[in-house]
DNA sequence: TAGGCCATCTGGTCCT
DNA sequence: AGGACCAGATGGCCTA
């Protein structure tokens, strides 16, 4: 049986089942993480099957899989047979310029050189190796690209971390994620920047206060930041009121589909934003990307 | 059952 | 040539 190493990263043990589920829809054989498994294994394993080809005829099975009918399950399946039309056209197009019948001793001989050079660099290979080739190429790409998106995974999954909490444990999904986080950025920012502007800090302990400080005294919630139609919104949204403050509309988090740089815009009854006595007016909102 | 979310596969494109 | 990235397609799972 030859072996179809499919190598991964850090799994859980879902994603894992989730994948060998995929797998074996797919492709129809049993999987078992390989690490590690290098591209020299796998020339190994093509470097046998590439010899047994020259012994035998074009009509092998090779692996404990569907062989070449593999591909049949596929999803691009015209696609793929199209490339390996093309590569098998191309594959017996280079054994045909290797072996010429008529040619002088002289022609071989420097034929034979062109041909072991040739080989050195491209190898003619059975129509059978190529289809395995390609596929083993799919199979590293689908492992890298799942791996990648694991790790993006990751990354999210830090972020939502950081991100403050809900009460009812609720996952925020990708999307809610973004855009939470995109809210919270401008909150924050909007948050320092009054602390600067304000001088908020000494409102509360006269002037060692820190940032947290400011945003725990403006009162804002997890769910402050959510995007007004976030599902997890919709029971507990409530538009946020930093230090009563009023934060025009202008003022909403910066729409990141957006090409230029939002302005934002602090007012405070009409006032200068520099002033800290009086904040009162309409409602803010964290606007929904 | 429809719709949302997600994981995965896949081929194309760009970059090193 | 091979890897990273991307977007489209597909199917599974879950919930209203």
């Amino acid at each position: 049986m030859s072996k179809i190493a499919i190598t991964f990263g850090e799994m859980t043990t879902e994603s894992f089942r989730c994948v060998t589920k995929a797998y074996q829809n797919v492709h129809h054989f049993a999987m078992t993480p390989i690490s590690n498994i290098t591209d020299s294994d796998m020339e190994e394993d093509f470097d046998d099957e590439e010899r047994s080809y020259d012994r035998s005829s074009d009509s092998m099975f090779v692996g404990g899989s569907d062989g070449d009918h593999e591909d049949d399950d596929c999803r691009s399946i015209t696609s793929n047979m199209s490339n390996m039309k093309e590569s098998k056209d191309k594959s017996s197009t280079k054994e045909n310029d290797i072996s010429s019948p008529t040619l002088s001793e002289a022609e071989m001989d420097s034929k034979s050189k062109k041909k072991r050079f040739t080989k050195s660099r491209t190898r003619a290979r059975s129509p059978t190796v190529v289809v395995r080739i390609r596929k083993n190429r799919r199979l590293k790409a689908n492992d890298r690209e799942r791996n990648r998106m694991h790790m993006l995974n990751k990354a999210l999954e830090k972020l939502r971390k950081v991100l403050p909490a809900f009460p009812d444990d609720t996952k925020l999904t990708k999307i809610e994620t973004l855009r939470f986080a995109h809210n919270y950025i401008w909150a924050l920012s909007e948050t320092v920047k009054m602390f600067d502007t304000n001088n908020v800090s000494s409102l509360i302990t006269g002037s060692s206060a820190t940032v947290s400080d400011a945003i725990s005294l403006s009162s804002l919630k997890p769910s402050d930041f959510l995007p007004l139609n976030s599902p997890a919104s919709v029971e507990t949204y409530k538009p946020p009121t930093p230090y009563s403050s009023t934060i025009s509309s202008s003022a909403s988090p910066p729409n990141w589909d957006s090409e230029t740089k939002p302005k934002l815009d602090i007012t405070c009854n009409g006032t200068d934003s520099s002033d800290t006595t009086s904040r009162s007016g309409s409602e803010s909102s964290f606007l929904m990307l």
